[in-house]
DNA sequence: TTTACTGCAAACCATTTGCAAGCAT
DNA sequence: ATGCTTGCAAATGGTTTGCAGTAAA
């Protein structure tokens, strides 16, 4: 784990800091959307080196995404959320308790290609991001 | 027009002031998704009567959205949009100059409908979100 | 050693809230 | 007349920035 991000964060022209391992460390280990103040309470009650300043993690979350090691989350809450940029999928989320569970669909991508070749004013297409919005179970 | 929108405030419960109808014909001149600001700066260019506060934007467009008359688009801007909750449809927004197009497909409805059926944890989806995002012909 | 990184404080900015005055019904 | 609405000012809260000290390479 801690070779996977410092490799990683190097491979990137990032310098293998403290606060960026064990920012990396809770994505690889999460596997579910993060915000930064959950990043924050995190490393602050289970790393033993100590906390991490706030801003610290905004900067390194801005700076991932930009490399392209995570992606931003909608989930509409009132805070950015992230994720590992990796095998691209999306979230159905639960609006009262906020669980969110994440799935793939070949089948989306395909009708997402035919919607690109009918439009006019749109070729080229980077990405895009689809959440379900509902009650889970529990909540329901 | 004026008379569409004072009925359809009226219908929800509202008074027809002429901040409300100022902002409720934006939505229904224009057709794409607006923010707070952009509302502002039209009401102020094009309105006779004279400007609306921001506050009062934003008590307006939270209160439309609740009442099911207006919903919130995700653009990827730092500042909510709200459009017209008519016909379902998505978008394709230009990651370069903010330009939005939109679209239907009954076949996305249908994909997703088969995602919830597999789903163990959510059974009971109320809404989603689909954007696109991508540079449009004239700014590749 | 060198330059990137971090923490602290303060700035920023979209949005929300309290309250008194104003207006639609 | 009544109570919903508005505007102003101030608060809020997530995020960003300036700067000086610190640490990874």
């Amino acid at each position: 784990m801690e070779e996977i991000t410092k490799t990683l964060l190097r491979e990137n022209g990032y310098k293998a800091t403290p606060a960026r391992l064990a920012i990396l460390k809770i994505f690889f280990q999460s596997q579910k959307p993060q915000d930064a103040s959950s990043i924050c309470k995190k490393i602050t009650k289970t790393s033993k080196q100590g906390k991490v300043n706030e801003v610290t993690i905004y900067r390194t979350l801005s700076a991932l995404e930009k490399s392209g090691i995570l992606r931003k989350v909608n989930l509409r809450k009132n805070s950015e959320y992230f994720e590992l940029n990796k095998d691209h999928h999306h979230h159905i989320v639960c609006t009262k308790c906020s669980m969110v569970e994440s799935f793939k669909d070949k089948n989306i991508e395909e009708v997402l290609k035919k919607v690109i070749s009918k439009s006019s004013k749109f070729k080229n297409i980077k990405e895009h991001s689809l959440e379900l919005f509902g009650l889970c179970v529990k909540c329901s």
